[in-house]
DNA sequence: CTAATCTATATGTATAGACAACTAAAAGGT
DNA sequence: ACCTTTTAGTTGTCTATACATATAGATTAG
């Protein structure tokens, strides 16, 4: 009766039980950061298992960032990171679904143009090359929420689907219609002011504070394939970013 | 003479040292997304190894989303992750560092407050309960840059010192000022305009577009800890988010 | 009393092998 | 021609073991 937290006959893996025990002792606050784990060895003899499946248990819970080792002394709850901001900002069709809301991407404009001078230069191309140019509004509920702007190479002359345009991800349609692979992206997320031609498309007064992203997709070899830019409405958009081990608790507080 | 790629006598790990060849492939675009990796059986007999360290190395390119594993097919290179994006906006002191800048935080105010009823509805805490309250404004060489003002629960009653106070990591001052152990945070982004305040501070004119952030510390228990907000202005300051395999390459273009 | 050395203990690396689970193609039967 | 079964090949899990390396404390030498 030692234990029902290791069940070898199980189908689910030793170490994935082990695992997923320790996060929830972590989770629960039970193990606080800076205590001790047991030894590998002392969790080994304990429920008669392989020390290199005990370790393949720390391995997972040391990438989640749960714990830390030390060589000599052994294994720690780490502290959660706290500094850093993770945010989506692509698949807000998902989000806004989430809310209840029903997404649409209606498509304003879309045409193959010839680089000018200064598409030219920003993409990092020869002026008049052809490249797929094309705007749309996301909405939701018939809201307007974010403007996009967009260029990619268009070097394969796929035909072009609306259903592609409308794809939150650049990098899938630069892979679709440049011969290129998108392998990095940039993103600068800046804060401005409505522009009337977005005011307009956005449906609120000129001046309005406004996220503004732009972001360059490059291959492999640090070559620009496609560029954009989003206007997201100041007043309906906001970013969260969760962070830490009791994140699912939180978000219903 | 068939490998530089594996020394056995090196003091460098063999599974690491296979792990940074195929990272080098990858991120070089000679193996590209979707291309199978020899098999585990294979490597192991080609450098005489062990498939286990082989599959040490093989993971660590997994759990960094380099390449993914399907069981019975093989190991492939998998697709840059380019949807999300990543903002470190805490540690600015170190970014105004690297730009060349000298960073510099300054306390306008400090005091023990006891929380009135907005500030006890805020921190879900009750009416009177000691808190410490402070501003602190951050400058990169003279030039106000953010503006912040935090409040944690005051329970330890340990002295404040002001190197504590500038520190740009909240959750580390909610850690030594209450007796609660930080464990999740959630934080919010937002586009709003300087307000008169905020515009002196920063020495702006009011109306400006800022990115404002509100930043909320939760202990094991979900309960809030500490709460905080930051005015960064929006004409000096940007959030840049590198995703992708030859980030180091792009980042100097 | 101090400094160097030893010892026990912890994690880190690496090996060899066994079997399970899954995939895809080949072989076989109808 | 079609469906089923077999087979070879692949990754996934798990074991048992050996030695390397780092840590901290105990022991010892001076």
């Amino acid at each position: 009766m030692k234990d029902e937290i290791v069940d070898k006959n199980s189908i689910i893996p030793i170490y994935y039980q082990l695992f997923k025990y320790f996060e929830k002792q972590i989770r629960s606050g039970r193990l606080q950061p800076g205590d001790a784990l047991p030894t590998e060895m002392e969790i080994a003899a304990r429920y008669d298992i392989s020390r290199m499946t005990v370790r393949r248990a720390i391995s997972e819970l040391t990438s989640a960032g749960m714990v830390y080792t030390q060589k000599g002394k052994g294994t720690f709850v780490a502290r959660p990171r706290l500094d850093s901001v993770v945010f989506n900002l692509n698949n807000f069709f998902d989000e806004i679904k989430q809310k209840g809301m029903n997404p649409h991407a209606e498509l304003l404009e879309a045409r193959i143009i010839k680089a000018d001078e200064k598409l030219a230069e920003r993409l990092g191309i020869d002026v008049n090359t052809r490249c797929l140019y094309f705007r749309i509004v996301i909405t939701a509920d018939g809201e307007p929420l974010a403007y996009e702007t967009k260029y990619t190479i268009y070097s394969k002359q796929t035909p072009i689907l609306e259903s592609q345009l409308i794809d939150p991800l650049l990098s899938r349609l630069a892979a679709a219609h440049s011969d290129s692979i998108p392998s990095s992206s940039k993103k600068v997320l800046m804060v401005s002011k409505a522009t009337e031609d977005e005011a307009e498309v956005l449906g609120v007064t000129s001046g309005l504070p406004v996220f503004f992203m732009s972001q360059t997709i490059y291959d492999a070899d640090s070559k620009i394939i496609a560029w954009g830019k989003t206007i997201y409405r100041g007043d309906r958009y906001k970013l969260i970013s969760y962070e830490g081990w009791n994140v699912e608790d939180i978000k219903n507080s």
